[in-house]
DNA sequence: GCCAACGTTGGC
DNA sequence: GCCAACGTTGGC
């Protein structure tokens, strides 16, 4: 394995939170439903077994990186794509030829203290974080002095 | 709930 | 292959 890298993965906790990663059996699920060829990009050909995840979960009061997980699975085809009756379907993408990619991720562990979105914009050394580069993007390459800032700020 | 940003689609 | 229209994300 390579050296383990890091990222932030995006979610709304309406529809997948960082607590239900943690109810699931192992703490591990499938991240699934992503159809941004970004980040697709990442999940085809970069997060790879034993990267590092920050779980951020965005469109929530507040906005917050809430706890950590690690890739157990590197990237492989999507077939909730395939699938009509998933939550995101795309037809174009088939077993033959996938257009989309997954990993699984287990969770690790919940912040003592969720490090808000306004926090790390307050932070001076987190200000070239790929998040503010790239909006619209759910899954981000995080830098190792970034990861271990914001897990200082978050308590762990 | 609004709306800016920006990726994606589709007409030409 | 350009670019306008459209749809979605995501902060506020």
């Amino acid at each position: 394995m390579a050296e383990s890298k890091y990222w932030l993965f995006k979610s709304e906790p309406t529809a997948y939170s960082f607590a239900d990663l943690m109810g699931e059996q192992g703490r591990t699920s499938e991240w699934d439903g992503v159809r941004n060829y970004q980040a697709r990009n990442f999940l085809r050909d970069e997060v790879e077994e034993g990267d590092k995840v920050l779980f951020y979960h965005s469109s929530a009061k507040p906005t917050a990186v809430v706890g950590t997980a690690v890739v157990v699975r590197s990237g492989y085809p999507d077939d909730t794509a395939w699938d009509p009756n998933s939550d995101h379907p795309d037809p174009k993408s088939t077993p033959e030829k996938p257009i989309w990619y997954m990993v699984d991720i287990k969770g690790e562990a919940e912040l003592p203290h969720p490090v808000t979105l306004a926090q790390i914009k307050a932070t001076p050394a987190l200000q070239e974080m790929s998040i503010f580069k790239r909006p619209r993007v759910s899954i981000h390459p995080v830098v190792k002095e970034e990861w271990d800032i914001i897990l200082g700020m978050g308590g762990a």
